[in-house]
DNA sequence: TCTGGGGTCCTAGGACCC
DNA sequence: TCTGGGGTCCTAGGACCC
C-alpha cells in the first residue's frame, strides 16, 4: 500500500511568529503587510535578512543577504530582531496541535514536520480535504499560515510543499511526477544546491527529467555517492521513515558567536570559550548524553573557516573536562589572527558513561561533581541562568588562571 | 555597513597496525 | 634490504539544509 505523508511547513515563520508577537503586546501595524525583514542587528556584524515580508521580497530582497543592501533595495525597509525564544514556543503549540490527528510525527526544523497520514483516511473524506481542514484551523486557531505537501514519500511531500506559497495545499503522487516535478529546474530539488546546480548545469542537465535520464556512471563520476540520491530524487523516490526519532536522536551539540570586533586577544576568547563550554554542556546534560569529541571552531576577519577537534579519553558532560580539553585545543590550533567568530562543538554523542577507569582515576572520582553539575543546571533552570552561572563559571576560570 | 546560528553527512588524507 | 596492501581510526574541510 502507499504510503501518504504530509509536509507541514509555516510559510515566512521567523516573519509571521515575530508579526504575532507584535500584535499581542500592542503594536498597531501586522508587519506582514509592510515591507519588513527578521535580521541581525547590523552594529554588531549579525546583519542578515532571516526572513522577509510579501512586499519586502517584491523589492527584490533574498534570505541571508546583508541588511544594509537589502535596505538599498527598499529604503523604508522596517527590521525587526529575531526572538528566538518565542518562535520555539510558536513551534510547540503548533506540533501539539498536529498530533491529534496523527501519532508519526518527525520535526524537520522549528517551522517544518512530516505527519505520516497512512491509514487514517477512514477517518476522512480524503487527504486533500483533511490538508485543508489542517491548514485552515491552524490560521484560525494560531493566526498564522502554513503550507502541505502531501506526496507517497517524505521527499515528494517536501517538494509539494514547496509549489506555491502560501496558504497553499499541493500534491506530489507517484503518478504526477512526470507532469509536476520533472519539468522544474535541477536546483529547485530538495539538496541540490548551488554546487550541485553547476555541476550538473556543466554536463548539460537542466531540468530533472533530463536528470532522471541521464546515466547513473557518468553522474557517478561526478557525485560519488551522491549520485544515486541524485537519481532517486529526480524519480520521486525515497524510502526513509517518518520518525520521531530522526529528530531527537541529536549526533553533535554547537555554539558560536559573532564579535561585534575581531578579536585576537586569548584571553577575551578563553572567556567567550567558557560561556560557551557551559552552554553545549548544559544542553548535554538536560539531554542525558555525554561527549566525546570536543571541537573549536573559529573564522577569521577575511571570513575563512577552519577548525580543531579532539577525541576525549572517556565520554564525559561535565564542564570542568570539557573546557580544559577546549582550552588545549585552543593552545594547539589557533593560527593568532583576528576572529570573527568562534565557538565550541560537542560530537560523537553517547548515552552511557561507560568509562574504563584507572584505580588512580577511580580514586579521583570520589570528588566526582557530577551530582553537583546537575542541582546548579536544576537551579538556573527555576532561577534562571544569572543566579548560579557567573558563579560555577569564575570558578572555571579561576582555577584555570592558576594552573597558567 | 558585506556575509547568523544550529545542524547532518560525506570525502580525502594521514597514522597506525598486521 | 629499497619498501605491498588492506583495514580502521581520526581529523579537517566542504556541501547542504532550515
Amino acid at each position: 500500500m502507499d504510503r501518504i505523508i504530509f509536509h507541514i511547513d509555516v510559510n515566512n515563520a521567523f516573519l509571521s511568529w515575530t508579526a504575532i508577537y507584535l500584535l499581542e503586546h500592542g503594536y498597531k501595524e501586522d508587519i506582514r503587510k509592510i515591507p519588513s525583514i527578521i535580521g541581525g542587528e547590523e552594529k554588531e556584524r549579525r546583519g542578515i535578512v532571516l526572513a522577509k515580508s510579501p512586499i519586502a521580497k517584491k523589492f527584490g530582497i533574498v534570505t541571508a543577504e546583508p541588511i544594509y543592501q537589502a535596505k538599498k533595495k527598499c529604503p523604508n525597509l522596517q527590521v525587526f530582531p529575531a526572538n528566538h525564544e518565542w518562535y520555539r514556543i510558536e513551534s510547540h503549540k503548533f506540533k501539539e496541535y498536529l498530533k491529534q490527528y496523527s501519532p508519526v510525527i518527525e520535526e524537520f526544523s522549528i517551522d517544518e514536520c512530516f505527519v505520516d497520514m497512512t491509514g487514517t483516511n477512514y477517518l476522512y473524506k480524503n487527504y486533500i480535504e483533511l490538508a485543508h481542514k489542517i491548514k485552515n484551523e491552524i490560521k484560525e486557531k494560531f493566526g498564522f499560515t502554513v503550507n502541505v505537501g502531501i506526496g507517497n514519500n517524505k521527499l515528494c511531500a517536501k517538494m509539494a510543499s514547496d509549489f506555491e506559497k502560501p496558504d497553499k495545499v499541493h500534491t506530489l503522487f507517484k503518478d504526477e511526477i512526470v507532469t509536476k516535478l520533472w519539468p522544474l529546474d535541477v536546483k529547485n530539488l530538495f539538496m541540490v544546491g548551488k554546487k550541485t546546480a553547476s555541476e550538473l548545469y556543466k554536463i548539460n542537465v537542466h531540468t530533472v527529467e533530463e536528470l532522471a535520464h541521464t546515466n547513473i556512471k557518468k553522474l557517478e563520476k561526478i557525485f560519488k555517492k551522491q549520485a544515486k540520491y541524485l537519481k532517486n530524487a529526480s524519480w520521486g523516490i525515497d524510502d526513509s521513515e517518518v520518525s520521531e526519532a530522526n529528530y531527537h536522536r541529536s549526533i553533535s551539540i554547537s555554539t558560536t558567536e559573532t564579535f561585534p570586533h575581531d578579536i585576537d586577544d586569548e584571553e577575551k576568547l578563553k572567556n567567550y570559550l567558557l560561556v560557551q563550554t557551559e552552554k553545549v554542556t548544559r544542553e548535554l546534560r538536560e539531554k542525558n548524553k555525554y561527549a566525546n569529541t570536543v571541537a573549536v571552531i573559529y573564522k577569521d576577519k577575511n571570513f575563512n573557516s577552519y577548525s580543531a577537534q579532539e577525541k576525549l579519553k572517556n565520554p564525559t558532560n561535565e564542564t570542568k573536562i570539557i573546557y580544559n580539553k577546549v582550552i588545549e585545543i585552543l593552545d594547539k590550533s589557533f593560527k593568532k589572527q583576528p576572529l570573527r567568530l568562534i565557538g565550541v562543538r560537542l560530537s560523537d554523542l553517547c548515552e552511557q558513561k561507560n568509562e574504563q577507569l584507572t584505580i588512580f582515576e577511580l580514586s579521583n572520582k570520589i570528588e566526582d561533581n557530577s551530582s553537583i553539575q546537575k542541582t546548579i543546571d536544576e537551579l538556573n533552570k527555576k532561577f534562571g541562568s544569572d543566579l548560579i552561572i557567573p558563579a560555577s563559571l569564575k570558578m572555571i576560570a579561576k582555577e584555570n588562571k592558576e594552573k597558567s
